[in-house]
DNA sequence: TTCTTGTCACCTAGGTGTTAATAT
DNA sequence: ATATTAACACCTAGGTGACAAGAA
């Protein structure tokens, strides 16, 4: 069994719809995608890798006045299929199992002819994330037990939306759910809240700087502690 | 069979008498010890390590007036013998023969009690890097083979004296080899050579922006090129 | 208009020799 | 005296979102 590892985080982002950035030379996940394995063979080899799939066939945008995704089409040619094979694999299930396995590696590009490796999306599509554990048959004729000889995980919390630069943070004025000027919770946006939890990002931060990211140990209780004012904290919508 | 690279770097080093930091968090050796390997069977299991042997029964101290390190007694206790398995270990013989293997992880320490798995060794020591290439006998008897199943390497250029600061570098005057105060290519002290070749000690060059490390590669000449003025080119000896 | 690209300041993370202080 | 330690400035190497300019 697998257990993803930074759940709460994941859920913090699925709530606001996660987005990922896209670039040519290759961009990192952000929050990284970590799980825990159980119940492997501690003596056996296994292969661990990921994939992405689109969610659906369609092509999105985001509209600003509502601050929402919107379907833009059909989507675009599916990219090419790649699939990211943890640098560690294969090894030992003792091995993957002795600590957490952290995708840190794996980078998202949009870049149709890239020959880094790199996964190739589409931008402005939305993907799942799929976690693959391939046990490596010993038996020569390994090919005919392909079928049984992997299992696959789909956390949905992962999905997220390819971008080439953020959309959900170009928002005018957060939708005001109380009554004061105050920001709330589910007001903060996808670039807020990877500023505040991403420790790179850490010189986009002007709130105070608190001990942010050890809260997001397992079991925390984040949103409270993620406001982070915007470095432009008032602005009107564009072309107003 | 192995083949050492950088051999031009490390016998330049060698013929100054190579001295590597020992530091209680553990230090790196500098230049990092890095193999092409050749004529494993591709699809077997190998793992690959290192170990550090004593030179001889000695306990060495440098003395500043002759330049020259000088036999100080008998060595101290033994320390703790490790090993250090390179990170991808265990791997197939493709997975090693495809690219050069470089142990940048390897780090030397003086501290008895190291508990990080650091290589642990006694300063003002001479000792003796070994490289050991183990196949791995998928045979269930596989003790029995242990001693045909390992093959192992010594590079004698790659010998070091551990310090915990340099101490050829404190030469009060660089014997002169010609007539005029110009430093001669056999002047060249292990810090001046170590600030050269070094990309993480750049910050101590003073010399021209010139491009040492691509000098390097196998087959270059690289005295000529390897001149760095001291920070303080014109020290008397210490006490004169 | 909408999306993409490249550059940038600002970080994390960690490898250098230097230096001054401290052991021994 | 000689050897060791810890703090430090200065690097390498690379991951951030902001921003301005460009492309579709």
């Amino acid at each position: 069994s697998v257990q993803l590892e930074m759940k709460a985080l994941w859920d913090e982002f699925n709530q606001l719809g996660t987005e990922m950035i896209v670039t040519k030379a290759g961009r990192r996940m952000f929050p990284t995608f970590q799980v825990k394995l159980f119940g492997m063979d501690p003596m056996a080899d296994y292969m661990l890798l990921m994939d992405f799939v689109p969610v659906d066939d369609k092509r999105y945008r985001y509209a600003f006045h509502s601050s929402s995704w919107l379907v833009a089409g059909k989507a675009d040619p599916a990219t090419p299929g790649r699939v990211h094979y943890h640098p560690d694999s294969p090894a030992k299930g003792a091995q993957w199992m002795k600590q957490i396995v952290s995708f840190d590696k794996l980078k998202l590009t949009n870049n149709l002819l890239d020959d880094n490796g790199h996964i190739i999306l589409n931008s402005m599509h939305r993907y799942q994330p799929r976690f693959h554990v391939v046990y490596v048959d010993p038996r020569k004729d390994s090919e005919k037990y392909a079928e049984e000889n992997f299992k696959t995980f789909v956390f949905e919390e992962t999905r997220f939306t390819a971008v080439t630069a953020y959309q959900n943070h170009r928002v005018g004025w957060p939708r005001l759910q109380g009554s004061s000027g105050l920001l709330t919770p589910t007001s903060l946006q996808i670039t807020q809240l990877k500023i505040a939890s991403n420790p790179f990002a850490k010189g986009f931060r002007d709130c105070d700087p608190e001990d942010w990211p050890r809260n997001h140990r397992p079991g925390a209780l984040p949103l409270m502690s993620a406001f982070a004012r915007s470095r432009n904290p008032v602005a009107s919508p564009t072309q107003p």
